[in-house]
This record gives structure tokens, C-alpha cells and sequence, in this order.
DNA sequence: GATGAATGAGCCTTCATTCAT
DNA sequence: GATGAATGAAGGCTCATTCAT
């Protein structure tokens, strides 16, 4: 087994390291600025063994937005363990996808990419694989959401569809922010983002809510 | 003064060819793949006419974009001179925004795709004028708002930030659409874009709502 | 003849105007950024109006070039009448040429621009006019260098061929000023100018004079 | 090490093919009419591959001028390693340069297109590069005024700035070729170059020497 | 005489992908 | 497995010139 797993272990090295190369791009020339050839310069690669591994650009696209996915996850993950009430966790789990978004907004730039684009880019299976990705985000929030209700914190709704609507309205929010300095002029981005997160607590929660800032 | 009437209406005319010129490539071939010599083909004119009468690409985009904003924000505006209560509608304008993306997917992605792109395509005048189409949409919004809380429809809150709230949310829902046919594969996106309908506008009456489907 | 005269001298005029417009253009753009559309605008009349006046950029061109060496020979007339020997006068001439390239920049890429292109741009009465204007310097350097040669000033020699040494040597002194921070780095273009200017004169005059810096 | 050595070489072959498809159309076309894509069809070879070549347009330009200038450059250095007097080494020089500009006419026009060209064409780097290869011609005849100082050829100089002087000047006279038919019309270039060739040269050597033609 | 809209060939450059070695 | 040279379609844009009005 030895030959084998050696390879193995050698196809994930490089699989690492074209990874590595384009995250590397990613960051420091932004999303729109990627090109293959300039992943294999940073991985030290030939260009065509890039595509030895992936199929595409947008494949390597595809496994960077995962990460960026699993990044979140992670995240949210750490908040969901602390022994907090699910109503906090909720909370964290909003604040943390707004800092998410400016600490890692290469990642979030990937991630909006596939989202907004028009474009079909991926095999059934592989976008299958990475809305998954997304989906075990979305599972995360519906747990919360489910031990809310039971323990009283929330009251009695569809979780599934609430968790959606959660993780959709802050995205939708987020996405706005692009208009901060025209349409949004008078208002600070962040405290919208707030109030948001706010309005969606009160949905879950109940009772006069809505004169809060 | 009739040579210059004819002129000026010629001139219209003409940019009204390029953009429909502009409109069936975007339609036929989406946004991605519209490219000046395309849309001078489709228009029957030489590319050089095109930049006779729009400085770049993007001014293009921006006019089309514009375009689809004119064109929901006039939908909802019929909405709004309706005689009826505020909550009602703010629940046709939520639908309007769905039939809108549905009906006029291709000029839902035109604005999404500025909306989520990193990149910077407008020069700040432009984008400023973009924006503020937007934000037309979203002071009607308001103004809605405003009126049912005058009128006690609706809780006392801060009408503007709700408005942006109100509208980012349904946006975000919207994007998620992609995900139907994977991570929301249980789910039916239109109940979903129902249910955070309802939750907007609960969030807006006040009282006991989360337990509505 | 009233009417005559009118229509000659709107002619003239409208000349005048476009030259003017071609001229701004000049020397704000400089003159690998003039084109027709900007002449026309700067000249508050149609393109086509230009191309009824002048038959091509080119000939605009030339007619800048003829005001640019006017400009030039009248500088260098005003040194001719000075009650001065012809060896100062010719020194004088020499100075002004550096003057006029540095203050009239523009002016002296519109010279260079016909000097060293290969193309061929005008027709061959067109290119005489323009040469000729050109000529009218090299002639008065001539009857400067054959009064100083009358006078015993300078030595005897072939005042005409002097007189074209006596320029294209320091035209070509002055082009190099483009290495002034490169291959003569160590050098200052001026003083090798000056230097130049020199050793000209000397050669008129004969005598030990290499030694000079 | 066969294997890298023919890669090598087959790169450097390629460079070579791409500039001789780059000087075949400079010959035929003239500098004013060279196309990245005129190029690669001379070259038989793709757009793209030019561009794996070379970094732009104008670094071929560029290395066009040198290749110009390194012709030049080996013709005066086999002057200059003659076992003749310094005197007569720059009059072959000075000869060679006519001979030069007449039978590389193309390539006097890529070296003069740049040196009058008002436009910046190239990065500071390449610009010294070329620069300097044009400041290796004015070191070797330099060095030969210093020799003829040296043994009293000459009289006392500052070499460096003779040798700027001398080239400049013969640089000049060359431009007024142009001239030879309206404005010179009278006189014959060549002995106008010789002419100016001598009064260099008598300019080194001092004594009563203006009287030549 | 004056206009300015229309042209369209042409420009330089990019880059995902392939394939012979 | 790895390479990287080669590709070539495609892109956005410019501008001197023309011509119907």
C-alpha cells in the first residue's frame, strides 16, 4: 500500500499547491485578475499540469469558493459549541458573517461570483458539491433555530425557510454596501446591518421590536 | 425649427436602436458575452456610430440597467397609487420584485451583476446616476412605510434603514434561487420568498407572526 | 469687389479659426493626441467644415510646421537687423535655436514630425511651400555667414553649405537632448550645446579653438 | 543536456524568426505600418506567440533599434581596431554613418522614429537600455578623439563632448536629407555631408581649414 | 458653405486551453 | 506525470474621412 498511498499523498501536495498558487492570486490581485498562467507562476508549476488536476478555471474557482465556505463554516461552527442561548448564537453568528465578509472579502468576491453570474460554469455534480457546501451553512442556522424554538427562546416558526431568510436578508444587506457612498449616503452601512440583524432576531423572538435602531 | 425637431428625434432614434440592439444581445446571449461589434451587428450600424452615441461598453450597460430599474420602479409605483392600505402595498410591491426577476431575468442580471461584481465599471458620475435609480426604489419604500406607520398600519420605526432592510432581504432571497435545485432542493424558493415576505411585513405589524408558513 | 473681398477674407478667417483650434490642440495634447474631432471642437465648427478648408490632418499639420519656422525666422530677422557683427548674430541665432525648441516645444515636435517621419505626406508643391519655409532660415544664415566673410570676419568657405552645417549641426545637437538622462548622463545638454555652438563659430573664424569648453 | 540546450536554442530561434518578421515588415512597410498581427503573419506564427515573445510592441521596436544600433556599432568597431591614424578613423566613421543611413535606411528610420518622436514609448528601463547602446557608439569615438589628443593628432578637447558633437552633427546634416529636393535643391547632400564631415575634423585638428569644399 | 452622423478597417493586447515532447 | 510554447479568437476602442442634408 505503500506506492499507493505515497501517491495519494503526492496528487493532494499538488493538488495543495495549485490551491495555494491561486489563493495567493486571489488575494493579491482580486478575482477579476486571476489568470492560469499566472496561478502556475505562483505554484511553481507548468501551466498544464494545473490542468492536470482541474478541469477548468472555474473549477479552480469552484474549490476556492469552498474554502472560503468551509472558512465561514468554521467560524460559525465555534460559535454554535459555546454554551450561549440560541438567540446570542444567531446574533454571533450575523456579526460574524459581516466580518467575515470585510476580513475575507476575496473569499466573499468568490463566493459572489457563482451566485450573481448569470453563467452555468459547473457540472451538476460539482455545483451540487459546493451548494452543499453552502447547505451545511444554512443546516448550522436551521439547528440554532430549532433548539430555539424548543427551549422557548423563539417562537414556533419553520426553521428551515427562517434559516434561509436569515442567511439571505444579511446577503442581501451585505450586497448593498456597494451603495454606501450614493443611494446609501446618509445611512452607515454597518448600522443598517445591524438594524437588520436586529429586525430578523425580532422576527424570531416576537413582540414590539420594531422601534429599535 | 423643424430640421432640428427631426434631428433630435433622429438622434433618439438612433440611440434607441442601439440599445435595442444592446437589449436582444443581452437577451438572446446574456451578459456575459455582449460585446460592441455584437450589438453593432444586431443594431445595423458600424461600431464606430456606437461610440458616436455612448462613450464606452459600460455606459451601455449602465443605460440598460437603468432601463430595468425605470422599469420595476415604474411597476411599483402603479402599485403605489393604488387606493389601498400600506401593508397591502408593500406585499404587491415584495411580489412585483419576484414576477419582475422572473419575467425580466435578463435585466435582474444586468443589475446583479453590478451589484455583486467587484470590479469597478463606472465612472463615479455614472454610477452615482445608477445608484440613485436605485434609490428611487427604495425611497418609495420608504415613503410607503412612513405612511402605515402615520396611519398605525405599521410599528413605529426607522423607515429608511426598514425600507433598505426590506428591500436587501427580498434581493437576497432572490440570489438564492440558484441554490433551488441543490441545497434548497426540500424546499419550494417561491414559499420561501413568500415566507420572508410575510416576515417583513410582520416585522413591520408587530404581534405574534412567526408561526405563519 | 466688396463682395469678393468679404467672401476672401471669411475665408481667411475661417482659416484662422482652425488653425487656431489645431493649435490649442498643439500645445495642450501635443502631437500625438490631435485629432480632426478635437481641431473641429476647439474651433467651434463641424469636422467636415475642416475638411473643406484642409485636405487632410496632414496638411494642417504643415501649415502649423509654416508658422512654427515663421516664428523661427522671424526671431532670428529681428538678430539680423541688430547692428552687430555677423559672428555675434550668428551666436545670437545659435542661442535663439535653443531658446525657440525649449519655449516652443510644440512647435519644434511638429518640425521634427515631418523631419524624421519616412512617410511621405504631402504633395510634392505642398512639401516645396513647407521646405522652402525651412529654406528662407538656411538662406539667412547664408548672407549672415557671406557678410562675415565679406567683412573678414570669417575665413573664406562655401557660405551656403555652411550655412546648412551651421543648423543641422545644432538640430542635431538639440535631438539628442532625449539622452540628456540616459547616455549623457554625466553631461549637461546645454553645455554640449553651447559647446557645439562653439566650435562652430570657431570653425568660422579659424584659429586655435578646440580648446575651449 | 541536450535536452535544455535545444529548448534553448529553439527559443532563441524563435526570437530571431519574430524579429525577422518584425524587420520584413519595417522594410517593406515602414515604421509607421507595423502591426503585432502584419508581424506575426510575416513570422508565421500566432499573435499570442509573439507576446510569449515579447512584452509589447514597442520592446520589438526596441530591440530593433538595437539590433540597428549593434550593426552600426560593429561597422565603426572594425574602423576603429584598423592600424590607421586616429584622423582617418573618424572619417571613416563618419563616412560609414552615410553609408550606413543609406543602405540600413530602414533601420536609420526605427533609430530616428524614436529619437524624434515626442512620445514616450518606452519603460525607464528599456529606454536606458537602448540608450546606452546608442551611448557605446559616442564612447568609441570618444576614445579615438582622446587617442588623437593622446598623440597629437588633434588639439586639446573636451573628448566626450566632441564626440557628442561630431555624431550629432553628422546625425543632422543626415536629417536634411529630406531637403535635398526643394530647399537644397542646389547643392548635392553628399557633398554637403562631406563638407560638414570636414569641418569636424579640421575642427579637431585646428589650422586654416574653412576654406575647403 | 457648413454640418456632424456614420463608417469600418484597424489597432494592441489577453488568456483559457491544448498537445508534442 | 509534467512541461510550457503555441494558439487565435475575441475583446474594446480610435479616428481620418465621407456624404447626405
Amino acid at each position: 500500500m505503500g506506492i499507493k498511498e505515497r501517491r495519494a499523498n503526492e496528487k493532494q501536495a499538488r493538488l495543495e499547491q495549485i490551491l495555494d498558487g491561486a489563493r495567493e492570486m486571489l488575494f493579491s490581485h482580486g478575482i477579476d485578475n486571476i489568470s492560469m498562467s499566472g496561478i502556475a507562476k505562483k505554484a511553481e508549476l507548468g501551466v498544464g499540469t494545473i490542468y492536470f488536476y482541474f478541469q477548468s478555471k472555474e473549477e479552480i474557482f469552484a474549490a476556492l469558493q469552498e474554502e472560503g465556505l468551509a472558512l465561514f463554516y468554521h467560524t460559525i461552527q465555534k460559535i454554535h459549541i459555546c454554551p450561549i442561548a440560541c438567540d446570542e448564537k444567531l446574533v454571533r453568528i450575523g456579526r460574524a458573517f459581516y466580518t467575515f465578509c470585510r476580513n475575507h472579502k476575496d473569499y466573499y468576491d468568490v463566493i459572489n461570483y457563482f451566485l450573481s453570474s448569470s453563467k452555468i460554469f459547473f457540472t451538476p455534480d460539482l455545483k451540487n458539491k459546493i451548494d452543499m457546501s453552502g447547505g451545511k451553512i444554512l443546516d448550522l442556522i436551521q439547528q440554532i433555530i430549532e433548539q430555539g424554538v424548543a427551549d422557548n427562546t423563539f417562537k414556533q416558526t419553520d426553521a428551515k425557510k427562517y434559516a434561509v431568510y436569515f442567511f439571505a436578508a444579511l446577503h442581501g444587506v451585505m450586497q448593498l454596501k456597494k451603495l454606501e457612498k450614493t443611494a446609501l449616503a446618509q445611512e452607515n452601512h454597518q448600522t443598517i446591518y445591524e438594524f437588520s440583524l436586529a429586525q430578523l432576531m425580532a422576527g424570531l423572538k416576537g413582540g414590539n421590536t420594531c422601534s429599535q435602531t
